[in-house]
RNA sequence: GCCCACUUAGCUCAGUGGUAGAGCACACGCUUCACACGCGUGGGGUCAGAAGUUCAAGUCUUCUAGUGGGCACCA
């Protein structure tokens, strides 16, 4: 069989993915053992009409490494996917559309219309998101694919917003939030967040009654003081505290207010005293309570100046209106300065505009006995397991203790709307449907209350409403097999807003942590190691990096990067992958192209005394590597399972493996033949060649099944390439399954063979030293040189064992084996482990260069020495250290003593 | 203000108290019949700085500097 010259992506891209669908090769139903262990993995649920980032290419390939990883060793593997309704960016979008094609607004079309119109844009580009995690090459079983409002998952919300309303956790109340007067919505402290900006701290002056004194206060937002009840000092400020309980004459408004004292006011800032607007400002909020203060609201929704501002202000925008309220103040001549100042400014996370805080009525959930539930599972099992630990736990759990309560009411029509229901007295009435809510109501004259819920609330009951829990229904054979998931893969930037509450909210409603471990990957920067953003414009795009270097170098980059802490964008690095892809492929041809009389053999791999050395080193190596990656990924050490594959394959497969064996394998095929003539037919393989064949085609098979879950296209192209393959290389779990390297057993063999992976160390080091000598010396290709070692018996039976090897990758015409060295003064040198070596050199280079070569050694050799010398000559050293760490340097000086020696010899003789 | 992480070759990064590593880049050589997306060889390090613990520190502790992040405050 002849491969191409090159891998080409995109062919093996477009084929496979479609088979293993149709096969049910994703479904967990595809393993037909009863006591297979389950291992289960939900999405993070991105944006249904979203489309893929870096960020979830990331995400997606690390949970589908671990999917195809514990398929592969049999386990019940569940990768669930789905999609979230994300009520304002979904909102927002749509929003937009409607204005551009009909030049309307939601409000113009009414609720209904709008949100037939939502659901009609959900239909037309909820798939891309979905096709691009094909490309992506993600194992996620499409038959349990889910989307937070499908019918079940709302039945779950409501069920959980009933339950907790009924137990008293969700109540309804006129507190201060956080208000986007742009999307006109409240949002949770979570979804705002702070920005610096250079803005002014204004000094206004309030005159108090019945005095000629007037009391300065200190504010970035002067059109605040429209709706100022109070003025507040610190009760220990001996500046004011004559003041306290006066009357300040509030300008602008002519009304009166009362100095109050409160230990919330700093008197070492501004000057000591703070206007107080209790509808306006969370702080001055708790300061009205304290001191009953009024709360006078003047602003309306979309900031613009209300009644209340009086008829100057009304009308006005709430940055005219400060400007107003500083020129007035002005005329009063009670305009004291403007400061510069660094403001930090809030902003809507979604529209960037300013957040107002507003008095406002709306829907939170008391987090207190949830909180306690997730504080418990960390102290007492220390659950869920950060990956990486530090510094996730400590952030994680010193969130949920300062946790406040939850604004869950949104004030959009995107979304679960809330199941409360008002009567015509405005008596609420929480049911899970209009017709419980008729019934406790006594009447069906009741209007279901306007707003949807906080998008993160259906995310947060994810790892268990996917899995079948709607409240009704509490226990299906779904929930039993793979509640509680195994892992949770996500981004730093989700840990409060989803990990934390999926786990509060499966602690509360399943009595079970939603997953054991959280794997929190880094975040993916462009190459200067800014944050990859849309508006910055920076962002790579993964389908044109798939495009340009395939889907699976992709995600050998991703995982080999991903060690937890940020990963900056490396192109190089990719296309190293790329070139990895292509070695893979081109030792795959290599085999395949002398692959006569072979078939994939397990057992051509079981190998005792009589079987050569490289191939017990390649098969110790192999197990070794395999073992390692098991080891690394069960410590999600991605990047170390890639460098341990990457170097196995490169190295050790193809740089030696190959090479070494390259001449058994061939041997019988015609060589070159001139131009224009018929090659004759190649021989039949003998029966140690085909055996040779065997197993390096079945070496190449074990390499391909660990390559897989990192590069699922590539390998399954090649493997089914493989001659004899077949179902029953599978994890005996699949042994009925369709043909498939996703389906074969994962490899785990424990043999090595310590001996053999030394001897072959022996021999890779011979053959580097006489090629360093050849390129050195600027021997020429074509130069056939001899080779002459001494060493003793062992060793030299481990070359002669391997000669031809040795002669042909050194470039050598002769290897002459004896106890001690007899060659000519003209000689190259050099000392390897347990033997020197010899090249003559006469008539080859000239002998400064090689003196040269010899005293960098040399040098190089003494300054190690020098450094192994102080240390053994400290006698502290000696005493203390491990006695096998002291033997160990022991050795290293006198084999270093050796070399040198026998470095020194040759310089002499070359004089 | 509090807390955390990071600082290793020109670049991007691994590194488990015991001889400092990879990829790329660089230099030299190679149409060696799988692969130039390749093969061979080589140069390149005060492991941010300082102090400490230890027989031994890139690795553990403390401090300093720089970079990044989280939280709080922000009248």
């Amino acid at each position: 069989m002849e491969l191409a010259k090159a891998y080409n992506p995109k062919e093996a891209e477009s084929t496979h993915y479609q088979r293993w669908e149709s096969a049910g090769f994703f479904a967990p139903e595809i393993n037909q053992d009863p006591d297979a262990k389950p291992f289960s993995i939900v999405i993070p649920p991105p944006n249904v009409t979203g489309s893929l980032h870096m960020g979830h290419a990331l995400q997606h390939t690390l949970m589908d490494v671990l999917t195809r990883w514990k398929r592969m060793q049999g386990y019940r593997a569940l990768f669930l996917p789905g999609t979230d309704h994300a009520g304002i960016s979904t909102q927002l979008m749509v929003t937009r559309q409607l204005k551009k094609d009909e030049g309307k607004t939601p409000q113009q079309i009414g609720r209904e219309a709008f949100t037939a119109k939502v659901w009609e844009w959900k239909e037309q580009f909820g798939g891309t998101i979905t096709n691009q995690m094909r490309r992506e090459g993600l194992s996620v079983d499409w038959s349990r694919e889910r989307f937070t409002m499908d019918p079940s998952l709302s039945r779950a919300v409501r069920e959980v917003f009933v339950t907790l309303y009924e137990q008293g956790f969700i109540y309804r109340g006129k507190r201060i939030v956080n208000w986007c007067p742009n999307d006109k919505t409240v949002l949770s402290d979570l979804e705002v967040q702070d920005d610096k900006k250079q803005g002014k701290l204004v000094y206004l002056q309030y005159p108090v009654k019945d005095s000629d004194r007037k009391i300065t206060v200190a504010t970035t937002r002067p059109e605040t003081m429209l709706g100022d009840t109070a003025v507040a000092v610190n009760p220990t400020d001996e500046r004011y505290t004559d003041l306290i309980g006066k009357t300040i004459l509030l300008p602008l408004t002519g009304r009166e207010i009362p100095i109050v004292a409160d230990e919330y006011v700093d008197a070492e800032f501004g000057t000591g005293a703070v206007k107080i607007t209790p509808a306006h400002d969370p702080n001055d909020y708790e300061v009205g309570q304290r001191h009953n203060l009024p709360q006078i609201e003047v602003m309306n929704l979309d900031a613009t100046m209300n009644e209340n501002a009086g008829t100057e202000f009304k009308g006005l925008d709430r940055f005219a209106a400060r400007q107003l309220v500083i020129e007035k103040f002005a005329e009063l001549e009670l305009l004291e300065k403007e400061d510069d100042y660094e403001v930090s400014l809030p902003l809507c996370e979604r529209c960037k505009t300013i957040i107002e805080p507003m008095l406002s009525t709306q829907w939170f959930v008391r987090m207190d006995e949830m909180r306690d539930m997730a504080l418990e599972l960390m102290r007492a099992e220390h659950s869920p397991q950060f990956v990486p630990e530090v510094p996730h736990e400590k952030i994680y759990t010193n969130w949920l203790e300062n946790l406040k309560d939850w604004t869950i009411s949104r004030q959009l029509w995107w979304g679960h709307q809330i199941p409360a229901w008002y009567d015509s007295e405005g008596k609420i009435f929480v049911a899970r449907s209009s017709s419980d809510a008729a019934e406790l109501a006594g009447t069906s004259d009741l209007v279901q209350d306007e707003d949807v819920l906080d998008t993160w609330f259906s995310s947060a009951l994810w790892a268990f409403s996917t899995l079948g829990w709607t409240g009704e229904v509490t226990e299906t054979e779904e929930l039993k097999t793979f509640y509680p998931t195994s892992v949770l893969v996500t981004g730093r930037d989700i840990i409060f807003l989803w990990v934390s509450r999926m786990v509060m909210t499966g602690l509360k409603f399943i009595g079970q942590r939603p997953f054991y471990d959280v794997y929190v990957t880094g975040t993916v920067l462009d190459k200067n190691g800014q944050r990859m953003s849309k508006t910055k414009g920076n962002g790579v795009d993964p389908l044109d990096v798939f495009e340009k270097y395939g889907v699976d170098a992709t995600r050998m980059y991703l995982s080999g990067a991903a060690s937890g802490i940020d990963i900056r964008w490396n192109d190089a690095q990719i296309e190293n992958y790329r070139n990895f892809s292509n070695k893979i492929w081109n030792a795959s041809r290599f085999c395949l192209m002398n692959s006569e009389g072979a078939k994939v053999d397990p057992a051509s791999l079981d190998l005792d005394e009589s079987d050569s050395i490289a191939d017990k080193w390649i098969v110790s190596r192999l197990n070794k590597t395999a073992q390692g990656v098991n080891k690394a990924l069960e410590e999600y050490q991605f990047h170390t399972a890639v460098r341990l594959l990457y170097h196995f394959f490169w190295d050790d497969f193809c740089d030696w493996y190959i090479e070494l064996v390259k001449d058994e394998i061939i041997g019988g095929r015609p060589s070159v033949v001139a131009e224009g003539e018929e090659p004759p037919p190649p021989a039949p393989p003998t029966a140690e060649q085909a055996a040779a064949r065997t197993r390096i085609i079945t070496v190449l098979e074990q390499a391909l099944r660990l390559l897989h879950p990192f590069m699922p296209y590539l390998t399954e192209e090649l493997w089914q390439k493989l001659p004899g393959v077949n179902s029953e290389l599978h994890n005996s779990a699949y042994a009925k399954a369709d043909n498939s390297v996703m389906l074969t057993d994962f490899p785990h063999n424990a043999w090595t063979d310590e001996k053999a992976e030394a001897e072959m160390q022996s021999v890779i080091e011979l053959i580097s030293r006489v090629r360093n000598i050849r390129s050195e010396l600027n021997i020429k290709p074509g130069e056939r040189v001899s080779v002459h070692v001494a060493a003793d018996a062992a060793i030299q039976n481990v070359f002669r064992a391997n000669e031809a090897q040795i002669l042909k990758l050194a470039r050598a015409a002769e290897l002459n084996l004896s106890e001690s060295l007899n060659v000519p003064k003209a000689s190259a040198r050099a000392v390897i482990g347990g033997a020197e070596v010899a090249i003559p050199l006469e008539g080859l280079i000239d002998f400064e260069k090689e003196a040269e070569r010899l005293s960098k050694e040399t040098e190089k050799l003494l300054a190690e020495k020098q450094k192994l010398d102080g240390q053994l000559s400290n006698a502290n050293f000696v005493d203390r250290a491990p006695a096998e760490k002291v033997q160990e340097l022991r050795e290293r000086v006198t084999d270093i003593e050796q070399r040198t020696n026998s470095l020194k010899q040759t310089l002499e003789a070359l004089k």
